[in-house]
DNA sequence: TTGCTCCTCACGTCACGTGAGGTGGC
DNA sequence: TTGCTCCTCACGTCACGTGAGGTGGC
């Protein structure tokens, strides 16, 4: 899987084609993402002109790419698991924009709040892997023991 | 996740919605399974009627199930990971049904390489989950921290 | 005989892949 | 100006979902 620590070979905007390097999609997907709704389209952009993305689209990409590898959610069901993230960005503006701190707390909150929803559904995948490992691993040790019972 | 905990109303032979129902899946699915040949047709069954499984077919889809889930596999790659299970199942007949030695050590030592090629795939995925809860984890002490720092 | 589940087409859908034909920018 | 990447349709594919119309077995 591709990570964020390929550098980018310029730190300005990037084409498509870059973003997809760097996110270990494909150009189709990143379009098909803007498509419905997952992505914002990036800046301004005329009418059969190039999209162009910043080093914070890029991270957004690969948070997306990286739940949907791993945990198995519909497009859909991730678009309402990020639409928190996407609040957490709006909230990260309004948080430095404000100075009350009663709405600080309350951002902070809601940002608890949606990792702590990621956290749940990483959990219980963790769990699942975690049960399906011991019983492969209990296999290997029942035929390991045949093995050895014939030498 | 459904899994085979559930005891099966009846130890006989049972029908599609049955299965279905055991291992967490639909009719279609089950069907559309045995057309692609990821599983074999269940007994021999003139045109039209009834499909009839065993409790070991129940087994042996749970398995596909359970792997399709939590590995993020095409049912191409999982058809040749599963037909290592396939194989097994046709390893343990021969195995019973022969006394050589040099033949037994053979087949467990098939059946080793088998369930290794399934660990590490599986504890490759544990990895990049537990990464992530680490990630989410980070993120949230931080938030955290701020809320402390409000108080 | 009545219900329920099953059967086989066959079209729909989700998440993209894959050209076809044309334009943009270093 | 030449290449390369980008653009927008638009049809194909994988893994099923969802009826339509008909038959099987307790």
């Amino acid at each position: 899987m591709a990570t964020v620590t390929d550098t980018p070979a310029v730190a300005g905007p990037m084409r498509i084609g870059e973003v997809a390097r760097l996110t270990g999609t494909t150009p189709r997907t990143i379009r098909y993402y803007e498509e419905i709704g997952l992505l914002g389209a990036p800046g301004d952009r005329a009418q059969g002109k190039h999209r162009s993305y910043t080093v914070a689209d890029v991270e957004r990409i690969c948070e997306i790419v990286r739940l949907r590898d791993l945990l198995g959610l519909s497009l859909e069901q991730l678009g309402r698991l990020v639409e928190a993230e996407t609040a957490r960005a709006e909230i990260r503006r309004e948080y430095r924009s404000t100075d009350d701190p009663t709405r600080h707390r309350e951002l902070l909150e809601q940002a608890t709040h949606h990792l702590d929803t990621q956290l749940e559904l990483v959990r219980r995948r963790v769990k699942e892997l975690s049960a399906l490992e011991r019983d492969l691993t209990a296999k290997r040790a029942s035929v390991d023991e045949k093995l050895r019972a014939l030498s």
